[in-house]
DNA sequence: TCGTCACTGTCATTTTGATGTCATCTAGGT
DNA sequence: ACCTAGATGACATCAAAATGACAGTGACGA
């Protein structure tokens, strides 16, 4: 999943972020809620976890614009044990979980796997367009009766696709989203991971799966699949 | 079978760890529940044993925390002669049997059988996915006219991935559920019993019957069987 | 009691695979 | 025809996994 990390303490963001990265999230890690905002706004997460006592706004600021910008990822607060109220006004601004500090990391990731599962895009343990099935626990591509299987970034691009057969992703949306925060590629690593794609996919016997749109960016290809949704 | 005991008198708990493991199961023994708790979050087991009388956390404490993570596994209660009510309610909270202590080992081990059996993981004497047998308790891995006797632990890891053929396990669970609490090895050892475990099991003429998940961990290979439910 | 053998963990090294970068080529669009 | 976005090839780098060599241990039989 993608996260959002937001905790100004790096003591306690750096090892929560290597924890959460190692369960196989990908994790945007910052320390206050305006680059958070500044992130929301360019790309998408699955969820939010959010220290509630930051410096600048607070936590409930965070979330009022976090819902006011139309997304509607679950937001996980961290708040200290003796803060109960503040917990129950987190809840009304729009939060959806909470956790006590000095955070038990395995409850996180508990939560945080509870919390994905009831997420908008979590469609089962596979997803299918047309003939073409991507099984989300085996990064397997499967077709007719053949299968590949897929590296990390790769399955992590197609994924994003089938999620949206139809639409048109932007380059610069999938560099943003498929990379984290600050370990963004400087070169062609799109088209590179694109490429690769294609070529891991190709022996599976139907000719172009993925479509460059030429100055927009990706999509499924529509006619390359036996799919009726996507016309 | 992977035993989980939670017991606070050292002088209790080795004599039981030990006879257990003779006995041929893995056994994790701690003495208190947060110990515990910390363990079952991370790892699966087969059956708990825990003593009722605890420091901390009660009985019924346990039981709910263990039922609330979503766990299955059966629970067995160690309680004192004179603790009747405690049992029912211990039954209530969760518990599946109980034994009155001092415990008699011979019993002990008979219950965790019966409990074993009854344990939703047990399928009788084999396991079977395509045309790959185990037999659980031979050892022995068949495989059209073949078979091969595996060692100790490269059986438990043969059971595991055969229990759910298509999960991909990660190295990390894998470490956690193969090897003991505290005797987890420091080195490649899951490497090294995979690779000894495809050794024994190439003789048997199927090329692949583990497959490498790159970055992710290992399962059993779907093409490498003759199995319906792969495809 | 000693030697052998199977099992298993550890270290060192090699191999494989994933992924980013540079340079060059190609095709689409004007 | 020209320009640019994208595709492709060659390659570097890094991490994960496989493999080889070996040592400790415990069971077993001579």
């Amino acid at each position: 999943m993608r996260l959002l990390l937001v905790e100004d303490d790096p003591t306690q963001r750096l090892p929560l972020q290597i924890a959460l990265r190692q369960a196989g999230h990908m994790v945007d890690a910052v320390p206050d809620a305006e680059t958070a905002e500044g992130l929301w706004l360019s790309k998408d997460y699955d969820l939010l976890i959010v220290d509630w006592m930051l410096p600048g706004w607070s936590g409930i600021e965070l979330c009022r614009r976090y819902r006011q910008a139309g997304k509607g990822a679950p937001i996980l607060m961290l708040t200290a044990k003796d803060t109960t109220a503040d917990t129950v006004a987190g809840l009304d601004a729009g939060a959806d979980d909470y956790l006590i500090k000095p955070v038990d990391v395995l409850e996180l990731l508990a939560r945080v796997r509870a919390l994905g599962r009831r997420s908008p895009h979590w469609l089962g343990d596979c997803l299918t367009v047309g003939d073409l099935r991507l099984d989300l626990m085996t990064l397997t591509v499967h077709y007719r009766d053949q299968q590949v299987m897929l590296a990390w970034q790769e399955f992590r691009l197609m994924e994003m696709l089938m999620r949206q057969p139809q639409r048109v992703f932007g380059r610069e949306y999938l560099e943003a989203n498929l990379w984290e925060w600050g370990s963004e590629p400087e070169s062609n690593a799109l088209s590179r991971l694109v490429y690769r794609l294609r070529q891991r996919l190709s022996p599976l016997g139907c000719g172009e799966f993925i479509a460059t749109v030429h100055g927009l960016g990706y999509r499924l290809n529509p006619s390359g699949l036996t799919d009726a949704s996507a016309g």
